[in-house]
DNA sequence: TCAATTTTCATTGTCAGACATTTAAAAGTC
DNA sequence: GACTTTTAAATGTCTGACAATGAAAATTGA
Protein backbone atom coordinates (compact mmCIF):
# COMPACT_ATOMS: atom_id res chain seq x y z
CA UNK A 1 0.00 0.00 0.00
CA UNK A 2 1.86 3.11 -1.24
CA UNK A 3 0.59 6.47 -2.16
CA UNK A 4 2.53 9.07 -4.33
CA UNK A 5 4.02 11.55 -2.55
CA UNK A 6 4.88 13.71 -5.27
CA UNK A 7 0.81 15.06 -5.45
CA UNK A 8 0.31 17.38 -2.53
CA UNK A 9 -3.42 17.50 -2.73
CA UNK A 10 -6.45 14.39 -2.51
CA UNK A 11 -4.13 12.56 -0.21
CA UNK A 12 -7.48 11.00 1.44
CA UNK A 13 -8.56 9.82 -1.60
CA UNK A 14 -5.57 8.47 -2.75
CA UNK A 15 -4.96 6.61 0.88
CA UNK A 16 -8.57 5.40 0.36
CA UNK A 17 -7.92 3.91 -2.61
CA UNK A 18 -4.71 2.22 -1.46
CA UNK A 19 -6.56 0.53 1.42
CA UNK A 20 -9.95 -0.31 -0.94
CA UNK A 21 -7.34 -2.15 -3.45
CA UNK A 22 -5.84 -4.11 -0.55
CA UNK A 23 -9.29 -5.27 0.46
CA UNK A 24 -10.53 -5.85 -3.32
CA UNK A 25 -6.99 -7.73 -4.18
CA UNK A 26 -7.44 -9.70 -0.66
CA UNK A 27 -4.42 -8.49 1.07
CA UNK A 28 -6.46 -7.52 3.92
CA UNK A 29 -8.78 -10.11 5.00
CA UNK A 30 -12.48 -10.02 6.15
CA UNK A 31 -12.32 -9.15 10.21
CA UNK A 32 -8.86 -8.29 9.82
CA UNK A 33 -7.68 -5.43 12.05
CA UNK A 34 -5.91 -2.32 10.37
CA UNK A 35 -3.06 -0.62 11.92
CA UNK A 36 -4.05 2.06 13.61
CA UNK A 37 -5.06 6.11 12.79
CA UNK A 38 -1.30 7.18 14.27
CA UNK A 39 0.00 4.22 12.52
CA UNK A 40 -1.05 4.53 9.08
CA UNK A 41 -0.49 8.18 9.27
CA UNK A 42 3.41 7.18 10.13
CA UNK A 43 3.08 4.73 7.51
CA UNK A 44 1.84 7.16 4.86
CA UNK A 45 3.53 9.80 6.13
CA UNK A 46 0.49 12.16 6.21
CA UNK A 47 -1.27 13.96 9.32
CA UNK A 48 -3.33 11.66 11.43
CA UNK A 49 -6.87 14.23 10.00
CA UNK A 50 -5.57 12.69 6.45
CA UNK A 51 -6.04 9.11 7.42
CA UNK A 52 -9.29 9.56 9.56
CA UNK A 53 -10.66 11.12 6.36
CA UNK A 54 -9.30 8.18 4.19
CA UNK A 55 -10.96 5.90 7.28
CA UNK A 56 -14.26 8.02 6.35
CA UNK A 57 -14.87 7.50 2.85
CA UNK A 58 -14.23 3.66 3.12
CA UNK A 59 -16.49 3.56 5.99
CA UNK A 60 -19.46 5.18 3.90
CA UNK A 61 -18.77 2.86 1.27
CA UNK A 62 -19.14 0.18 4.35
CA UNK A 63 -15.95 -1.67 3.43
CA UNK A 64 -14.48 -0.92 6.93
CA UNK A 65 -16.25 -0.65 10.76
CA UNK A 66 -14.49 1.26 13.43
CA UNK A 67 -14.69 0.24 17.18
CA UNK A 68 -13.54 2.70 19.72
CA UNK A 69 -11.56 1.83 22.91
CA UNK A 70 -8.06 -0.53 23.69
CA UNK A 71 -7.90 -3.09 21.16
CA UNK A 72 -10.51 -1.25 19.03
CA UNK A 73 -9.29 0.09 15.56
CA UNK A 74 -10.99 -0.05 12.27
CA UNK A 75 -11.71 -3.80 10.28
CA UNK A 76 -12.51 -4.92 6.99
CA UNK A 77 -16.12 -5.07 7.02
CA UNK A 78 -17.97 -8.28 5.33
CA UNK A 79 -19.89 -6.59 3.07
CA UNK A 80 -23.39 -8.82 3.91
CA UNK A 81 -26.29 -8.57 1.21
CA UNK A 82 -28.11 -6.31 3.99
CA UNK A 83 -25.08 -3.39 3.51
CA UNK A 84 -24.93 -3.96 -0.55
CA UNK A 85 -28.86 -3.66 -0.68
CA UNK A 86 -28.96 -0.45 1.10
CA UNK A 87 -26.17 1.04 -1.25
CA UNK A 88 -27.63 -0.28 -4.58
CA UNK A 89 -30.98 1.27 -3.27
CA UNK A 90 -29.31 4.71 -2.82
CA UNK A 91 -27.96 5.11 -5.83
CA UNK A 92 -30.59 3.59 -7.93
CA UNK A 93 -32.87 5.82 -6.74
CA UNK A 94 -30.59 9.07 -7.02
CA UNK A 95 -29.63 7.70 -10.85
CA UNK A 96 -33.06 8.11 -11.28
CA UNK A 97 -33.94 10.95 -9.72
CA UNK A 98 -31.05 13.05 -11.05
CA UNK A 99 -31.00 11.86 -15.19
CA UNK A 100 -34.50 12.85 -16.50
CA UNK A 101 -35.22 9.07 -17.06
CA UNK A 102 -38.36 8.44 -18.94
CA UNK A 103 -41.08 6.21 -16.67
CA UNK A 104 -41.29 3.93 -19.57
CA UNK A 105 -37.52 3.54 -19.55
CA UNK A 106 -37.34 2.63 -15.50
CA UNK A 107 -40.33 0.53 -15.91
CA UNK A 108 -39.50 -1.82 -18.94
CA UNK A 109 -35.54 -2.36 -16.75
CA UNK A 110 -37.97 -3.38 -13.40
CA UNK A 111 -40.02 -5.49 -15.25
CA UNK A 112 -37.84 -6.89 -17.72
CA UNK A 113 -35.61 -7.69 -14.25
CA UNK A 114 -38.78 -9.31 -12.72
CA UNK A 115 -39.66 -11.54 -15.81
CA UNK A 116 -36.19 -13.14 -15.51
CA UNK A 117 -36.57 -14.30 -12.14
CA UNK A 118 -40.41 -15.44 -12.53
CA UNK A 119 -39.33 -18.80 -13.90
CA UNK A 120 -37.17 -19.53 -10.94
CA UNK A 121 -39.09 -18.25 -8.46
CA UNK A 122 -41.71 -20.19 -10.00
CA UNK A 123 -40.05 -23.52 -9.40
CA UNK A 124 -38.22 -22.71 -6.22
CA UNK A 125 -40.67 -20.35 -4.09
CA UNK A 126 -41.66 -21.41 -0.35
CA UNK A 127 -45.45 -21.63 0.91
CA UNK A 128 -43.94 -18.56 2.67
CA UNK A 129 -43.38 -16.56 -0.14
CA UNK A 130 -46.75 -17.12 -1.81
CA UNK A 131 -48.37 -16.07 1.75
CA UNK A 132 -46.57 -13.04 1.62
CA UNK A 133 -47.50 -12.04 -1.87
CA UNK A 134 -51.65 -12.62 -0.72
CA UNK A 135 -50.88 -10.88 2.21
CA UNK A 136 -49.81 -8.27 0.59
CA UNK A 137 -52.48 -8.54 -2.40
CA UNK A 138 -55.11 -8.40 0.58
CA UNK A 139 -53.52 -4.94 2.13
CA UNK A 140 -53.73 -3.73 -1.24
CA UNK A 141 -57.45 -4.66 -1.62
CA UNK A 142 -58.30 -2.65 1.67
CA UNK A 143 -59.75 0.80 1.01
CA UNK A 144 -58.38 3.95 2.75
CA UNK A 145 -54.86 2.84 1.52
CA UNK A 146 -52.80 5.75 1.07
CA UNK A 147 -51.01 6.25 -2.00
CA UNK A 148 -47.75 5.76 -0.37
CA UNK A 149 -49.25 2.69 1.45
CA UNK A 150 -50.27 0.87 -1.60
CA UNK A 151 -47.08 1.42 -2.93
CA UNK A 152 -44.93 0.34 -0.65
CA UNK A 153 -47.41 -2.94 -0.66
CA UNK A 154 -46.52 -3.05 -4.12
CA UNK A 155 -42.77 -3.11 -3.58
CA UNK A 156 -43.30 -5.66 -0.62
CA UNK A 157 -45.34 -8.36 -3.36
CA UNK A 158 -42.64 -7.93 -5.93
CA UNK A 159 -40.08 -8.31 -3.69
CA UNK A 160 -41.47 -11.49 -2.36
CA UNK A 161 -41.92 -13.01 -6.09
CA UNK A 162 -37.95 -11.84 -6.64
CA UNK A 163 -36.86 -13.61 -3.21
CA UNK A 164 -39.25 -16.82 -4.38
CA UNK A 165 -36.29 -17.37 -6.86
CA UNK A 166 -34.13 -18.32 -3.75
CA UNK A 167 -30.86 -16.94 -5.06
CA UNK A 168 -28.95 -13.70 -3.00
CA UNK A 169 -27.46 -12.72 -5.73
CA UNK A 170 -30.29 -12.43 -7.89
CA UNK A 171 -32.35 -10.44 -5.23
CA UNK A 172 -29.94 -8.01 -4.65
CA UNK A 173 -29.21 -7.12 -8.32
CA UNK A 174 -33.82 -6.71 -8.43
CA UNK A 175 -33.75 -4.69 -4.43
CA UNK A 176 -32.06 -1.69 -6.40
CA UNK A 177 -34.64 -1.95 -9.54
CA UNK A 178 -37.30 -2.44 -7.46
CA UNK A 179 -36.98 -0.15 -4.46
CA UNK A 180 -35.50 2.49 -6.88
CA UNK A 181 -38.93 2.69 -8.88
CA UNK A 182 -40.83 3.39 -5.59
CA UNK A 183 -40.84 7.39 -5.92
CA UNK A 184 -42.00 7.46 -9.29
CA UNK A 185 -44.27 4.95 -8.94
CA UNK A 186 -45.54 7.06 -5.73
CA UNK A 187 -46.04 10.06 -8.33
CA UNK A 188 -49.43 8.41 -9.35
CA UNK A 189 -52.15 8.80 -7.55
CA UNK A 190 -54.40 5.62 -8.04
CA UNK A 191 -57.68 6.00 -8.45
CA UNK A 192 -60.13 3.05 -6.65
CA UNK A 193 -60.43 1.67 -10.44
CA UNK A 194 -56.44 1.61 -11.09
CA UNK A 195 -56.11 -0.38 -8.06
CA UNK A 196 -58.90 -2.80 -8.58
CA UNK A 197 -57.17 -3.42 -11.82
CA UNK A 198 -53.49 -3.81 -10.01
CA UNK A 199 -54.80 -6.18 -7.64
CA UNK A 200 -56.84 -8.36 -10.03
CA UNK A 201 -53.20 -8.35 -12.01
CA UNK A 202 -51.38 -9.39 -8.69
CA UNK A 203 -53.96 -12.21 -7.99
CA UNK A 204 -53.07 -13.24 -11.67
CA UNK A 205 -49.64 -13.65 -10.86
CA UNK A 206 -49.97 -15.16 -7.64
CA UNK A 207 -52.43 -17.78 -8.79
CA UNK A 208 -49.40 -18.29 -11.75
CA UNK A 209 -46.72 -18.40 -8.86
CA UNK A 210 -49.61 -20.94 -7.09
CA UNK A 211 -49.41 -23.50 -9.85
CA UNK A 212 -45.98 -23.20 -10.52
CA UNK A 213 -46.13 -21.72 -14.12
CA UNK A 214 -43.14 -19.80 -14.88
CA UNK A 215 -45.06 -18.56 -18.80
CA UNK A 216 -48.44 -17.15 -16.99
CA UNK A 217 -46.00 -15.32 -14.23
CA UNK A 218 -44.21 -13.82 -17.31
CA UNK A 219 -47.28 -13.12 -18.73
CA UNK A 220 -48.80 -11.36 -16.03
CA UNK A 221 -45.54 -9.46 -15.58
CA UNK A 222 -45.85 -8.22 -19.17
CA UNK A 223 -49.42 -7.11 -18.32
CA UNK A 224 -48.52 -5.73 -15.39
CA UNK A 225 -46.49 -3.42 -17.19
CA UNK A 226 -48.68 -2.36 -20.17
CA UNK A 227 -51.42 -1.57 -17.71
CA UNK A 228 -48.77 0.87 -15.79
CA UNK A 229 -47.05 2.29 -18.24
CA UNK A 230 -50.40 3.11 -19.69
CA UNK A 231 -51.64 4.58 -16.51
CA UNK A 232 -49.02 6.86 -16.02
CA UNK A 233 -48.84 7.97 -19.49
CA UNK A 234 -52.69 8.95 -19.15
CA UNK A 235 -51.97 10.51 -15.65
CA UNK A 236 -49.21 12.76 -16.80
CA UNK A 237 -51.23 13.65 -20.00
CA UNK A 238 -53.75 14.78 -17.43
CA UNK A 239 -51.67 16.91 -15.20
CA UNK A 240 -50.17 18.60 -18.65
CA UNK A 241 -53.94 19.46 -19.82
CA UNK A 242 -54.19 20.78 -16.31
CA UNK A 243 -51.28 22.65 -16.27
CA UNK A 244 -51.76 24.09 -19.55
CA UNK B 1 -31.12 19.53 8.62
CA UNK B 2 -30.35 18.74 11.88
CA UNK B 3 -28.41 16.53 13.57
CA UNK B 4 -28.75 14.76 17.43
CA UNK B 5 -27.19 17.34 20.01
CA UNK B 6 -27.41 14.44 22.67
CA UNK B 7 -25.46 11.63 20.88
CA UNK B 8 -21.59 13.05 21.28
CA UNK B 9 -20.52 10.24 18.97
CA UNK B 10 -20.74 9.68 15.26
CA UNK B 11 -21.15 13.32 14.41
CA UNK B 12 -19.81 13.31 10.99
CA UNK B 13 -21.78 10.01 10.27
CA UNK B 14 -25.17 12.35 11.70
CA UNK B 15 -24.58 15.39 9.20
CA UNK B 16 -23.90 12.99 5.90
CA UNK B 17 -27.12 11.28 6.85
CA UNK B 18 -28.56 14.54 6.90
CA UNK B 19 -27.06 16.25 3.78
CA UNK B 20 -27.79 13.12 1.82
CA UNK B 21 -31.19 12.97 2.88
CA UNK B 22 -31.52 17.01 2.05
CA UNK B 23 -30.03 15.71 -1.44
CA UNK B 24 -32.41 12.38 -1.56
CA UNK B 25 -35.31 14.64 -1.08
CA UNK B 26 -34.34 17.42 -3.42
CA UNK B 27 -33.82 20.19 -0.90
CA UNK B 28 -30.55 20.69 -1.83
CA UNK B 29 -30.38 19.88 -5.88
CA UNK B 30 -28.05 19.09 -8.98
CA UNK B 31 -24.85 21.45 -8.90
CA UNK B 32 -26.13 23.09 -5.80
CA UNK B 33 -23.41 25.09 -3.38
CA UNK B 34 -23.61 23.70 0.25
CA UNK B 35 -22.44 26.15 2.39
CA UNK B 36 -18.67 26.47 3.17
CA UNK B 37 -16.63 24.10 5.83
CA UNK B 38 -16.64 27.10 8.14
CA UNK B 39 -20.25 27.86 7.50
CA UNK B 40 -21.43 24.32 7.94
CA UNK B 41 -19.17 23.47 11.38
CA UNK B 42 -21.21 26.49 12.57
CA UNK B 43 -24.61 25.31 12.03
CA UNK B 44 -24.34 21.92 13.08
CA UNK B 45 -22.53 23.44 16.25
CA UNK B 46 -19.32 20.82 15.60
CA UNK B 47 -15.80 21.42 14.81
CA UNK B 48 -14.64 22.04 10.98
CA UNK B 49 -12.86 18.63 10.64
CA UNK B 50 -16.10 17.09 11.55
CA UNK B 51 -17.64 18.94 9.15
CA UNK B 52 -15.24 17.54 6.53
CA UNK B 53 -15.35 13.89 7.58
CA UNK B 54 -19.26 14.21 6.88
CA UNK B 55 -18.23 15.28 3.55
CA UNK B 56 -15.82 12.78 2.12
CA UNK B 57 -18.11 9.91 3.08
CA UNK B 58 -20.75 11.53 0.68
CA UNK B 59 -17.66 12.27 -1.69
CA UNK B 60 -16.94 8.92 -1.26
CA UNK B 61 -20.53 7.79 -2.52
CA UNK B 62 -20.46 10.04 -5.74
CA UNK B 63 -22.88 12.54 -3.92
CA UNK B 64 -20.84 15.97 -3.82
CA UNK B 65 -17.73 17.17 -5.50
CA UNK B 66 -15.34 19.69 -4.40
CA UNK B 67 -13.37 22.41 -5.75
CA UNK B 68 -10.75 24.50 -3.99
CA UNK B 69 -10.31 28.27 -4.14
CA UNK B 70 -12.83 31.01 -4.03
CA UNK B 71 -15.88 30.91 -5.29
CA UNK B 72 -14.92 26.52 -5.00
CA UNK B 73 -16.81 24.63 -2.13
CA UNK B 74 -18.72 21.11 -2.27
CA UNK B 75 -21.30 20.90 -5.01
CA UNK B 76 -24.15 18.07 -5.45
CA UNK B 77 -22.58 16.53 -7.60
CA UNK B 78 -25.00 14.44 -10.49
CA UNK B 79 -24.69 10.97 -10.61
CA UNK B 80 -24.17 9.64 -13.73
CA UNK B 81 -24.14 6.21 -15.23
CA UNK B 82 -20.28 6.22 -15.23
CA UNK B 83 -20.26 6.53 -11.54
CA UNK B 84 -23.53 4.59 -10.81
CA UNK B 85 -21.58 1.46 -12.78
CA UNK B 86 -18.41 1.92 -10.68
CA UNK B 87 -19.55 1.87 -7.39
CA UNK B 88 -21.97 -1.15 -8.41
CA UNK B 89 -19.45 -3.21 -9.61
CA UNK B 90 -17.29 -2.47 -6.79
CA UNK B 91 -20.29 -3.51 -4.27
CA UNK B 92 -21.28 -6.49 -6.04
CA UNK B 93 -17.09 -7.48 -6.56
CA UNK B 94 -16.69 -7.16 -2.82
CA UNK B 95 -20.29 -8.98 -2.33
CA UNK B 96 -19.32 -11.99 -4.06
CA UNK B 97 -15.59 -12.16 -3.01
CA UNK B 98 -16.70 -12.00 1.18
CA UNK B 99 -20.22 -14.26 1.11
CA UNK B 100 -18.79 -17.42 -0.53
CA UNK B 101 -21.58 -17.30 -3.39
CA UNK B 102 -21.32 -20.23 -4.75
CA UNK B 103 -20.17 -20.60 -9.18
CA UNK B 104 -23.76 -21.95 -9.91
CA UNK B 105 -25.69 -19.17 -7.65
CA UNK B 106 -24.13 -16.43 -9.62
CA UNK B 107 -24.07 -17.57 -12.73
CA UNK B 108 -27.24 -18.27 -12.70
CA UNK B 109 -28.33 -14.78 -11.43
CA UNK B 110 -25.85 -13.50 -14.29
CA UNK B 111 -27.70 -14.59 -17.05
CA UNK B 112 -30.94 -14.72 -15.55
CA UNK B 113 -30.50 -11.14 -15.96
CA UNK B 114 -29.10 -11.23 -19.14
CA UNK B 115 -31.80 -13.30 -20.75
CA UNK B 116 -34.10 -10.42 -19.78
CA UNK B 117 -32.16 -8.22 -22.58
CA UNK B 118 -32.38 -10.64 -24.81
CA UNK B 119 -35.86 -9.92 -26.27
CA UNK B 120 -34.69 -6.14 -26.25
CA UNK B 121 -31.37 -6.47 -27.77
CA UNK B 122 -32.96 -8.49 -30.55
CA UNK B 123 -34.93 -5.90 -31.66
CA UNK B 124 -33.24 -3.21 -30.71
CA UNK B 125 -29.30 -3.83 -31.32
CA UNK B 126 -27.47 -1.58 -33.78
CA UNK B 127 -25.50 -2.27 -36.49
CA UNK B 128 -22.62 -1.56 -34.19
CA UNK B 129 -23.48 -3.61 -31.26
CA UNK B 130 -23.69 -6.28 -33.53
CA UNK B 131 -20.06 -5.75 -34.91
CA UNK B 132 -18.64 -5.03 -31.29
CA UNK B 133 -19.83 -8.73 -30.62
CA UNK B 134 -18.57 -10.29 -33.78
CA UNK B 135 -14.76 -8.19 -33.38
CA UNK B 136 -14.82 -10.11 -29.60
CA UNK B 137 -15.44 -13.27 -30.94
CA UNK B 138 -12.82 -12.91 -33.35
CA UNK B 139 -10.62 -11.91 -30.33
CA UNK B 140 -11.56 -14.72 -28.58
CA UNK B 141 -10.80 -17.35 -31.36
CA UNK B 142 -7.30 -15.71 -31.47
CA UNK B 143 -4.54 -18.55 -29.83
CA UNK B 144 -2.00 -17.40 -27.82
CA UNK B 145 -5.06 -15.43 -25.72
CA UNK B 146 -4.32 -15.27 -21.60
CA UNK B 147 -7.25 -16.03 -19.79
CA UNK B 148 -7.76 -13.11 -18.30
CA UNK B 149 -8.05 -11.21 -21.56
CA UNK B 150 -10.63 -14.11 -23.09
CA UNK B 151 -12.12 -13.03 -19.73
CA UNK B 152 -12.17 -9.29 -20.30
CA UNK B 153 -13.73 -10.40 -24.08
CA UNK B 154 -16.37 -12.39 -23.02
CA UNK B 155 -17.21 -9.73 -20.17
CA UNK B 156 -17.36 -6.88 -23.67
CA UNK B 157 -19.19 -9.86 -25.85
CA UNK B 158 -22.16 -9.91 -23.13
CA UNK B 159 -21.93 -5.72 -22.63
CA UNK B 160 -22.47 -5.12 -26.10
CA UNK B 161 -25.47 -7.89 -25.93
CA UNK B 162 -26.59 -6.11 -22.81
CA UNK B 163 -26.21 -2.18 -24.14
CA UNK B 164 -28.24 -3.47 -27.43
CA UNK B 165 -31.31 -3.42 -25.65
CA UNK B 166 -30.81 0.62 -25.87
CA UNK B 167 -31.95 0.68 -21.97
CA UNK B 168 -29.41 2.58 -19.88
CA UNK B 169 -31.13 1.80 -16.84
CA UNK B 170 -30.67 -2.02 -17.43
CA UNK B 171 -27.40 -1.39 -18.80
CA UNK B 172 -26.64 -0.23 -15.42
CA UNK B 173 -28.16 -2.91 -13.45
CA UNK B 174 -26.47 -5.41 -15.28
CA UNK B 175 -23.31 -3.56 -15.25
CA UNK B 176 -22.49 -5.03 -11.77
CA UNK B 177 -24.12 -8.43 -12.46
CA UNK B 178 -21.76 -9.05 -15.52
CA UNK B 179 -18.72 -7.52 -14.59
CA UNK B 180 -18.71 -8.92 -10.58
CA UNK B 181 -18.58 -12.84 -12.24
CA UNK B 182 -14.85 -11.82 -14.45
CA UNK B 183 -12.96 -12.30 -10.92
CA UNK B 184 -14.70 -15.55 -10.62
CA UNK B 185 -14.57 -16.49 -14.51
CA UNK B 186 -10.61 -15.73 -14.22
CA UNK B 187 -10.49 -18.90 -11.94
CA UNK B 188 -11.20 -20.98 -14.47
CA UNK B 189 -8.51 -22.32 -17.12
CA UNK B 190 -9.74 -22.42 -20.20
CA UNK B 191 -8.62 -25.15 -22.46
CA UNK B 192 -8.70 -24.85 -26.32
CA UNK B 193 -11.36 -27.59 -26.57
CA UNK B 194 -13.89 -25.65 -24.25
CA UNK B 195 -12.60 -21.95 -26.00
CA UNK B 196 -13.51 -23.42 -29.27
CA UNK B 197 -17.33 -24.16 -27.39
CA UNK B 198 -17.60 -21.24 -25.44
CA UNK B 199 -16.72 -19.44 -29.10
CA UNK B 200 -19.22 -21.73 -31.07
CA UNK B 201 -22.19 -20.46 -28.27
CA UNK B 202 -21.20 -16.76 -29.09
CA UNK B 203 -21.40 -17.45 -32.67
CA UNK B 204 -24.71 -18.92 -32.20
CA UNK B 205 -25.99 -16.12 -29.92
CA UNK B 206 -24.40 -13.28 -32.21
CA UNK B 207 -26.06 -15.30 -35.60
CA UNK B 208 -29.50 -15.10 -33.44
CA UNK B 209 -29.50 -11.27 -32.65
CA UNK B 210 -28.38 -10.82 -36.09
CA UNK B 211 -31.57 -12.08 -37.06
CA UNK B 212 -33.44 -10.55 -34.54
CA UNK B 213 -34.44 -13.93 -32.91
CA UNK B 214 -34.80 -13.09 -29.38
CA UNK B 215 -36.39 -16.77 -28.46
CA UNK B 216 -33.15 -17.81 -29.93
CA UNK B 217 -30.49 -15.70 -28.26
CA UNK B 218 -32.68 -16.90 -25.16
CA UNK B 219 -31.43 -20.49 -25.57
CA UNK B 220 -28.07 -19.88 -26.70
CA UNK B 221 -27.35 -18.14 -23.25
CA UNK B 222 -29.16 -20.82 -21.70
CA UNK B 223 -27.15 -23.28 -23.35
CA UNK B 224 -24.21 -21.21 -22.75
CA UNK B 225 -24.49 -21.07 -18.53
CA UNK B 226 -25.15 -24.86 -19.02
CA UNK B 227 -21.71 -25.41 -20.42
CA UNK B 228 -20.01 -22.88 -18.14
CA UNK B 229 -21.40 -24.25 -14.74
CA UNK B 230 -20.35 -27.87 -15.90
CA UNK B 231 -16.75 -26.40 -17.29
CA UNK B 232 -16.03 -24.93 -13.68
CA UNK B 233 -17.62 -27.96 -12.00
CA UNK B 234 -15.48 -30.21 -13.59
CA UNK B 235 -12.40 -28.02 -12.99
CA UNK B 236 -13.39 -27.91 -9.42
CA UNK B 237 -13.47 -31.17 -8.82
CA UNK B 238 -10.18 -31.72 -10.90
CA UNK B 239 -8.51 -29.09 -8.18
CA UNK B 240 -9.87 -30.77 -5.50
CA UNK B 241 -8.81 -33.79 -6.97
CA UNK B 242 -5.21 -33.44 -7.12
CA UNK B 243 -5.62 -31.25 -3.74
CA UNK B 244 -5.83 -34.63 -2.04
C1' DT C 1 -11.37 51.13 -24.95
C1' DC C 2 -9.90 46.66 -24.23
C1' DA C 3 -6.81 42.89 -23.55
C1' DA C 4 -3.23 41.14 -20.61
C1' DT C 5 -1.36 40.91 -16.13
C1' DT C 6 -1.27 41.11 -11.21
C1' DT C 7 -3.44 41.12 -6.84
C1' DT C 8 -6.84 39.74 -3.68
C1' DC C 9 -9.24 36.63 -0.83
C1' DA C 10 -12.54 33.02 0.13
C1' DT C 11 -12.19 28.22 0.21
C1' DT C 12 -10.42 23.64 0.44
C1' DG C 13 -6.34 20.60 1.81
C1' DT C 14 -3.13 19.47 5.24
C1' DC C 15 -0.82 19.52 9.60
C1' DA C 16 0.19 19.51 14.76
C1' DG C 17 -1.32 19.13 19.24
C1' DA C 18 -4.67 18.69 22.68
C1' DC C 19 -8.44 16.64 25.36
C1' DA C 20 -12.71 13.65 25.89
C1' DT C 21 -14.62 9.16 25.58
C1' DT C 22 -14.73 4.41 25.22
C1' DT C 23 -13.46 -0.22 26.21
C1' DA C 24 -11.07 -4.35 27.03
C1' DA C 25 -7.34 -6.08 29.49
C1' DA C 26 -4.68 -6.03 33.67
C1' DA C 27 -4.25 -5.30 38.46
C1' DG C 28 -6.12 -5.12 42.83
C1' DT C 29 -9.53 -6.38 46.52
C1' DC C 30 -12.55 -9.08 49.27
C1' DG D 1 -12.78 -17.26 42.62
C1' DA D 2 -15.75 -13.36 41.81
C1' DC D 3 -16.02 -8.58 41.87
C1' DT D 4 -14.09 -3.87 41.52
C1' DT D 5 -10.71 -0.57 40.18
C1' DT D 6 -7.06 0.95 37.39
C1' DT D 7 -4.72 1.38 33.20
C1' DA D 8 -3.72 2.23 28.57
C1' DA D 9 -4.69 2.18 23.80
C1' DA D 10 -7.66 3.60 20.54
C1' DT D 11 -11.21 6.47 18.29
C1' DG D 12 -13.96 10.96 18.37
C1' DT D 13 -13.79 15.79 18.62
C1' DC D 14 -11.91 20.45 18.94
C1' DT D 15 -8.72 24.38 18.08
C1' DG D 16 -5.65 26.94 15.53
C1' DA D 17 -2.52 27.36 12.00
C1' DC D 18 -0.57 27.49 7.29
C1' DA D 19 -0.33 26.03 2.30
C1' DA D 20 -2.42 25.74 -2.20
C1' DT D 21 -5.84 26.96 -5.32
C1' DG D 22 -8.43 29.57 -8.46
C1' DA D 23 -11.92 32.83 -9.87
C1' DA D 24 -13.07 37.58 -9.39
C1' DA D 25 -11.48 42.13 -8.99
C1' DA D 26 -8.04 45.55 -9.63
C1' DT D 27 -4.28 47.17 -12.17
C1' DT D 28 -1.51 47.95 -16.09
C1' DG D 29 -0.30 48.77 -20.85
C1' DA D 30 -1.25 49.45 -25.71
Amino acid sequence: MKIDPASPADLSAQIAKAIRDAIISGELIVDERLPSEAELSEQFGVSRSTVREALKRLAAQSLIRTQRGAFGGAFVNRLSYADAYGQQITTSTLLLSMNEVRFETACEARFALERACAPLSAERRSADHLATMRAEIFRQSQPGLTDEAFCASDVAFHRALVDGAGNPVLSYQLAGAVEAMQPLMNMITFSARSREQIVGLHTRIADAIHVRDGAAVCTGLCELERYTVGLARSIMEERARRGT
